[in-house]
DNA sequence: ATTGTCGCCTGAGTGC
DNA sequence: TGCACTCAGGCGACAA
C-alpha cells in the first residue's frame, strides 16, 4: 500500500509531469471515489474544467494540485487525492491507455498541454478506500509552507486538522516531542494518530519502534524526551530510506504506485514477519493484536512495558 | 478536549 | 467447483 514514501514519489512525478497542464474534461466512472465534496460527482467535474494545475503538494498522505485560473493569482480550491489502501495516479497518453483500459480505473482527468505530453490523469483504486475531491485553500495557522512541495502557506480545508509530517521542513521537532509526551495513551497510538503528525502508517511505525528498541504499548507520559526523540528519529529514518529506493525506479510517464517498491521485500525488518528471527538479535518476531489490527515486535529488543497501553 | 472503537471497501487466500 | 468466511488498513464519524 502506498506509505508516505510512495505519496512524495507519485508527488514528485506530478509535480514534473502535469504543472501547467489545463483540466480539459472528467470522468467519474464511480461516484464513491469523490466522495466528501459538495455536489457530488457532477459538481467535481463542474470545478475541475478549464482550471489549470499549477503544482503538487504533500502533507503526510494527502497531496493535492492547486488550481489555477488563466489569469495567474493565488489559486483559491485544490484537486485533492488520498491514495488509501490501493490507490494510484497515472499519467498516461493515449496510445498505452488505449491498450490497457485498467479493470479499477475510477476517475479520468483529459488534460491539455502537459509538460509530459501527457493527455490523461488516471486514478485507479482496486479498493476504493482512496478518494479524490475539490477543496477550498486555507491558510496555515503558522504562516508557514503548508506542506512537502508547497510554495503556498495554505492547505486543503479537509487536511487543516493534520499535523505536519515528519519529512515537512517546517515540523518543529520539539513541540512535537511535547505533543507525544503530554498525551496519555500508548506510543503507537500516538505515532498513526494524524493530528499529532500525520504519514505514519502500521508498517512504518512497527519498523521505526523495532529500531528504537521502544514496545508499542509504552505510555507516553512516561518517555523520556531523548527515547522520545529517538523513535522519531527512526521514523524519519525509516521512511527516507524507503524514499531513496522507491524514487528509483520512475518511467517520465507513468507515475506508479503499489506496496512492491523494492523497500517492502528487502528492507522491513519485523512487519509481517511473524516466527523469523529479529535481524539484530535472532530472537523470533512476536505478532500481538493491536487496534483491530497487528504489531509486530522482537520480544527481546522491546520487552513489554509493566504499565503498557494498548 | 481527549481517547478509543467502528466500519467503509474489494480481492486474495483458506477451509469445507 | 463454489460458497462462506477472514484478512489487510487509513482515517472519518461517532461514542464515551
Amino acid at each position: 500500500m502506498p506509505e508516505l514514501p510512495e505519496v512524495e514519489t507519485v508527488r514528485d512525478g506530478l509535480d514534473r509531469l502535469v504543472t501547467g497542464a489545463v483540466v480539459r474534461d472528467v470522468e467519474v466512472f464511480r461516484d464513491y471515489s469523490v466522495r466528501r465534496h459538495d455536489g457530488g460527482p457532477a459538481g467535481f467535474a463542474d470545478q475541475l474544467r478549464g482550471r489549470r494545475l499549477a503544482g503538487a503538494a504533500r502533507r503526510g498522505k494527502y497531496l493535492w494540485l492547486p488550481l489555477a485560473d488563466a489569469a495567474p493569482a493565488d489559486p483559491a480550491a485544490a484537486l485533492l487525492a488520498h491514495l488509501g489502501m490501493s490507490g494510484q495516479l497515472l499519467v498516461r497518453d493515449p496510445a498505452v491507455a488505449g491498450e490497457w483500459a485498467h479493470p479499477h480505473l475510477r476517475v479520468r482527468l483529459h488534460l491539455l498541454d502537459a509538460p509530459s505530453g501527457a493527455h490523461y490523469l488516471d486514478f485507479v483504486d482496486q479498493r476504493t478506500f482512496g478518494h479524490l475531491s475539490v477543496a477550498d485553500l486555507v491558510p496555515t495557522p503558522d504562516g508557514a509552507p503548508g506542506g512537502f512541495g508547497s510554495p503556498l502557506a495554505a492547505v486543503p480545508e479537509p487536511v487543516a486538522h493534520i499535523g505536519r509530517d515528519l519529512l515537512d521542513p517546517a515540523l518543529d521537532r520539539d513541540v512535537l516531542v511535547e505533543r507525544v509526551r503530554r498525551r496519555r495513551t500508548g506510543i503507537k497510538r500516538a505515532l498513526l494518530d494524524q493530528t499529532v503528525t500525520s504519514g505514519v502508517g502500521n508498517i512504518y511505525a512497527d519498523e521505526a519502534l523495532w529500531r528504537a528498541r521502544v514496545h508499542f504499548a509504552r505510555a507516553t507520559d512516561t518517555m523520556t524526551r531523548p527515547v522520545v526523540h529517538r523513535v522519531l528519529d527512526a521514523a524519519t529514518e525509516v521512511m527516507t530510506e524507503a524514499l531513496v529506493q522507491g524514487g528509483t525506479s520512475f518511467d517520465a510517464l507513468y507515475v506508479n504506485v503499489n506496496g512492491e517498491s523494492g523497500y517492502f521485500s528487502r528492507s522491513l525488518a519485523v512487519y509481517g514477519r511473524l516466527g523469523e528471527a529479529c535481524p539484530r538479535c535472532a530472537t523470533p518476531v512476536r505478532r500481538d493484536e493491536f487496534m483491530n489490527r497487528s504489531s509486530f515486535t522482537c520480544p527481546r529488543c522491546q520487552p513489554r512495558p509493566r504499565n503498557g497501553r494498548w
